[in-house]
DNA sequence: ACCAAGAGCAATTGACTTCC
DNA sequence: GGAAGTCAATTGCTCTTGGT
């Protein structure tokens, strides 16, 4: 079966009822979201962010970020998030004249201010969230607009991210691939994060690496692997999906051909 | 929990093309 | 002429299934 490229609606409203649920992501568009219960730990690869229920968040897109979310004891998880898309931005951005200074703080998430602004916000747009409620694509559209309006109130300073449209730069391969070796992305993606085509992305790593991207992670992650059983005595179980190995099975195999011996026996 | 084997597919490679 | 992109053949990783 092929897989059908959707895109998400501009507001969801999401609700676990698992007491924890961790896991990471590549954060496509920017974000504001309301923590209505539980809370959220949110690590990019060199700093942590804590949530907890009643605060908001605006979460910067185009970022790898690994998440842990946690429900309240007895009660479910749920946040309330309004997604700002490019193509919506770049529209809003020439109609109310809002451009980026190009100074924006390298941030992950933001916390922003318990404002009754934001409170309200909220509040207007629950009669959205029904189960029956018609889904009018134009209100919703503007509902998202008149978000942004407030935010821009709020938090001027948001403009410099919101409105920076440019692709990412050539950032430094070496340190950007020591910090997020442990994501688990394709090829395609640390090169788009990095500013390269493939291509590029495969040249310059081959420069640097003396290897090809592939190979090199695989041996980074299980370097970590082999330290973290070995100094700190942690099991293969409780490592393998956070160093970015998707299954235990693998990681075995591939623990044994670099070192010899299956992680169990370090 | 740990390991093995095979199918399917993503990554790599190298030759070739295009762009500045 | 060199840097960057495309393409196709090949390699080798990931996922699944199943055994111990």
């Amino acid at each position: 079966m092929k897989k059908v490229k959707s895109s998400l609606p501009p507001i969801v409203h999401a609700c676990y009822f698992s007491s924890s649920n961790r896991g990471e992501q590549f954060i496509a568009a920017h974000t504001f979201s309301f923590q209505e219960s539980g809370s959220m730990t949110v690590y990019d690869g060199s700093k942590k962010y804590y949530f907890e229920e009643g605060d908001f968040r605006f979460s910067v897109g185009k970022k790898l970020a690994k998440y842990e979310k946690k429900a309240p004891p007895g009660g479910a998880f749920k946040t309330l998030a309004i997604f700002f898309d490019e193509e919506m931005l770049r529209k809003f951005s020439a109609e109310y004249g809002y451009t980026s200074s190009g100074r924006a703080s390298g941030d992950t998430c933001i916390k922003l201010p318990a404002h009754k602004a934001y409170r309200d916000l909220i509040g207007s747009l629950v009669p959205y969230l029904q189960a029956d409620h018609e889904h009018d694509l134009k209100l919703l559209e503007l509902k998202v607009k008149e978000a942004l309006l407030i935010i821009l109130k709020v938090n001027p300073e948001l403009k410099d991210i919101l409105f920076d449209f440019s692709e990412p730069g050539k950032s430094d391969l070496e340190s950007f691939m020591q910090k997020n070796y442990h994501f688990k992305v394709d090829i395609g993606r640390f090169a788009f994060l990095t500013g390269r085509s493939i291509a590029t992305f495969k040249r310059d790593f081959k420069k640097i690496f003396d290897t090809s991207p592939g190979r090199w992670l695989v041996q980074r992650r299980l370097k970590q692997a082999y330290y973290l059983i070995k100094e700190e005595g942690k099991r293969p179980t409780e490592i393998y999906n956070d160093l970015g190995f998707e299954d235990l099975s693998h990681f075995t195999y591939a623990f044994r051909r670099a070192y010899g011996l299956p992680p169990s026996k370090v």
